[in-house]
DNA sequence: TCTGGGGTCCTAGGACCC
DNA sequence: TCTGGGGTCCTAGGACCC
């Protein structure tokens, strides 16, 4: 199996249509204004040198390389070049036969061959083709993961990085994984690492040699053994070419005040919810479930939530099933950011 | 932390029912 | 009341990913 990533995507994006930024540090995120709230989507690699991070807030970031160029996110910029990568990955074939894709996000894609394929050659050379096809359609460069699941290839694509392949599997797994951290992991992110830090477990090694029981009394029955499968390097999982098929929508925003008022707040919520309304009927499903967030001064976050007697589109009934979640948070609170979520019914 | 916005899945407790 | 056991739904929160 193979995954796709490309390199610094965002980023690559907005060096494509200005080309005169390409040899100068560039971030990307927000409103493109460093002294706002906001985060960094996509640093450069050029502004990677001066430490800028994915995640960062932009005030860090200007601070860290105040000469970079900041520029706003544009959603449908990178929806449109992210299609024209996916109809290129989709358009290769492999030992004769169309190639199965998976898309993960904007940037990312399993392949795996297609159903009644011939002989395959080696992947590298299919990733080259690939790389080479992605870069003469899109101007894009990508980075390529060769491995014997899933997993593997995912981890193998950083190991790529930038502008070329590698290859992980079972063979050289601990060599190449057992010393690192167990967050270098698929699906292990900062709090689960230091849980398992707790038990004793630090390195990749360390988790795949640890007791079943124990993981799973203390991090759950599906999750614990599934982290020392994690650390085995071993998926069952197929990539799977069906479409997407969301299950819900939400929108958020975190004001660049805080909201004291709280008639602004409920106004606010209603104006969220017919955003979220949108999008849910440009998905054809009415909503079952409307969820409200509330970020509060300081960063407490809480969430409130409830089913619909019956599942609804209407904008009035919506708004005020969300504005009706606010009376289980206490009033008067300076508010952040509010975000309003619609679950969908499951397509017919 | 100065900490976005779009999602998914898992867990746990309580309500409720038989 | 000295209160079983199993299943499902609802809700809130946590963790993770891009």
């Amino acid at each position: 199996m193979l995954h796709v990533d490309l390199d610094e995507f965002i980023a690559a994006v907005e060096i494509l249509r200005h080309p005169e930024l390409a040899a100068v540090p560039v971030v990307v995120g927000g409103r493109g204004d460093p002294t706002e709230r906001g985060v960094v989507a996509t640093a450069s690699y050029v502004a990677r040198e001066y430490g800028v991070r994915s995640g960062m807030p932009l005030r860090l970031a200007a601070r860290k390389c105040p000469d970079a160029v900041f520029l706003p996110t544009d959603h449908a910029a990178y929806d449109a070049a992210s299609v024209r990568v996916m109809d290129t990955l989709r358009s290769a074939s492999w030992g004769g036969m169309p190639v199965l894709v998976e898309v993960l996000g904007w940037d990312e894609a399993f392949l795996a061959p297609g159903p009644g394929h011939g002989e395959l050659g080696e992947p590298e050379e299919f990733a080259d083709r690939l790389r080479a096809a992605v870069l003469a359609a899109t101007d894009l460069h990508c980075s390529v993961g060769i491995g014997d699941n899933r997993l593997r290839a995912k981890i193998a694509t950083e190991f790529g990085k930038p502008r070329g392949s590698f290859r992980l599997t079972g063979a050289d797994w601990f060599e190449v994984m057992g010393d690192r951290p167990t967050d270098a992991l698929w699906g292990i992110g900062r709090r689960t690492a230091a849980k398992l830090a707790v038990l004793g477990l630090t390195t990749v090694r360390e988790l795949a040699d640890a007791d079943p029981e124990v993981l799973a009394a203390e991090l759950g029955p599906t999750m614990g053994p599934w982290y020392r499968r994690l650390g085995r390097g071993v998926d069952t999982s197929p990539v799977d070419p069906t479409p997407w098929v969301p299950r819900a929508h939400g929108r958020e925003t975190t004001f660049q005040a805080d909201l004291e008022d709280w008639g602004r707040v409920a106004e606010e919520v209603r104006v969220l919810t017919a955003r979220v309304l949108a999008d849910i009927d440009a998905e054809g499903r009415p909503a079952a479930r409307v969820g409200i967030k509330v970020r509060f001064r300081p960063f407490v976050t809480l969430t409130r939530s409830l089913t619909l007697p019956e599942p609804s589109n209407d904008p009035e009934v919506l708004a005020d099933a969300a504005v009706s979640l606010l009376d289980r948070l206490e009033p008067g609170r300076p508010v952040r950011l509010l975000g309003v979520r619609l679950e969908m019914t499951p397509p017919a």
